[in-house]
RNA sequence: GGGAGAGUUCCAGAGUGGCCAAAUGGGGCAGACUGUAAAUCUGUUGCGUAUCGCUUCGGUGGUUCGAAUCCACCCUCUCCCA
């Protein structure tokens, strides 16, 4: 029996996935699930980019908003969440869209990675968290477990090869997939110098459509500085802003650096992937766009 | 006009005779990443026909086997007294 199909909508940020995603839905009669981590929370909007019911022009989003700012939230519950949304779209006889930058979070459902029966485990998290990086990293090495140099002094990586020892994983186990969709992946990327202009502009105009005070009042509803701070990017600058570390052209020019590094990790992850079809968005990436379905869909 | 101090590799900033192509941080570049992923982490960052050679530490000229480091003069900048 063949696999439903899914078309996948990726880039770095400022490149416009949103506005397409919206203007291929309309076109095949289509639903929108959002792939991004961050996006994921109420109230984090001007500072995540977040599309508006405007410009969501009537085709329905899925995986916004679903979770309360300072909520866990992780891969697993992501994938769980886009299945249980993917299908409905499905069964409501609709072509889905899976559309974001969240590389991780995609990739996941588009590939259908099967998790390790090692769920997170937060008091012992707390407890690994109190330790230095030497020790977590003995106590693996005398476990047997190997680490590369990338994970050597990756904390939260070596806390989480510790939870998965403890209860009965294997660290070394193979990656495992079991896709579900039968997937077309369309890139979206403007060249480099491109993507920084978009960058530097997006970020002046978010920030006269008020994304400091977006911030500043997820504080005083109560949200938690080390939850603005773990978010990265535009909370956690706005938030060192706030508590007067950066003054606000401090904040535009490191702000501005750190979104375009940001950029520059989503393509070093997208890049990987042979099978994404990279538009040209200085051409005329819809009608490349609706080629590609066209022909994925006969 | 007089006095004090400073000029270092993209930036900041160590280095005061050999172990210095030069610490560290930032930035840049490349990369990793299956339950925190906008997070977290790694490598690299003068040039070259590369376990060796070449050109660098404001300029010029000295001292020395050897100088970013010492001396002289010059240029520039900061500060203090006028």
């Amino acid at each position: 029996m063949a696999l439903p199909k899914l078309v996948v909508i990726l880039g770095p940020t400022a490149c416009g996935k949103s506005g397409l995603g919206v203007t291929l839905a309309k076109k095949y009669g289509g639903e929108i699930v959002s792939a991004d981590s961050r996006q994921v929370y109420r109230g984090l909007d001007l500072g995540t980019g977040k599309i508006t019911i405007a410009e969501m022009d009537g085709v329905a989003h899925h995986l916004l908003d679903v979770a309360q700012p300072g909520e866990q939230y992780s891969v697993a519950r992501f994938q769980q969440e886009a299945y249980t949304a993917l299908d409905g779209v499905i069964e409501r006889d609709r072509l889905p869209f899976l559309v974001g930058g969240t590389g991780l979070y995609l990739r996941s459902v588009a590939e259908g990675y099967v998790f390790q029966v090692a769920p997170p485990d937060h008091t012992l998290r707390a407890e690994l968290e109190a330790l230095p990086t030497e020790v977590l990293r003995q106590r693996l090495l005398d476990a047997g477990v190997e680490l590369d140099s990338d994970a050597w002094n990756n904390r939260p990586r070596l806390v989480r090869l510790t939870e998965k020892l403890r209860s009965g994983g294997d660290p070394h186990a193979e990656a495992e997939r079991q896709p579900r969709y039968d997937v077309l992946t369309l890139g979206v990327a403007y060249p480099r110098e491109a993507i920084c202009r978009r960058i530097d502009k997006r970020l002046v105009a978010r920030l006269d459509a008020g994304m400091v005070e977006e911030v500043a009042a997820l504080r005083s509803q109560g949200v938690s500085d080390e939850f603005l701070y773990g978010l990265g990017l535009e909370y956690r600058y706005i938030l060192r802003h706030l508590t007067g570390e950066l003054s606000m052209e401090e904040l535009i020019e490191e702000l501005g650096r750190a979104i375009k590094r940001f950029a520059k990790r989503q393509v070093s992850w997208f890049k990987k992937d042979k099978d994404v079809h990279w538009l040209d968005m200085e051409a005329d990436p819809i009608t490349e766009a609706t080629e590609l379905i066209d022909s994925f869909l006969s």
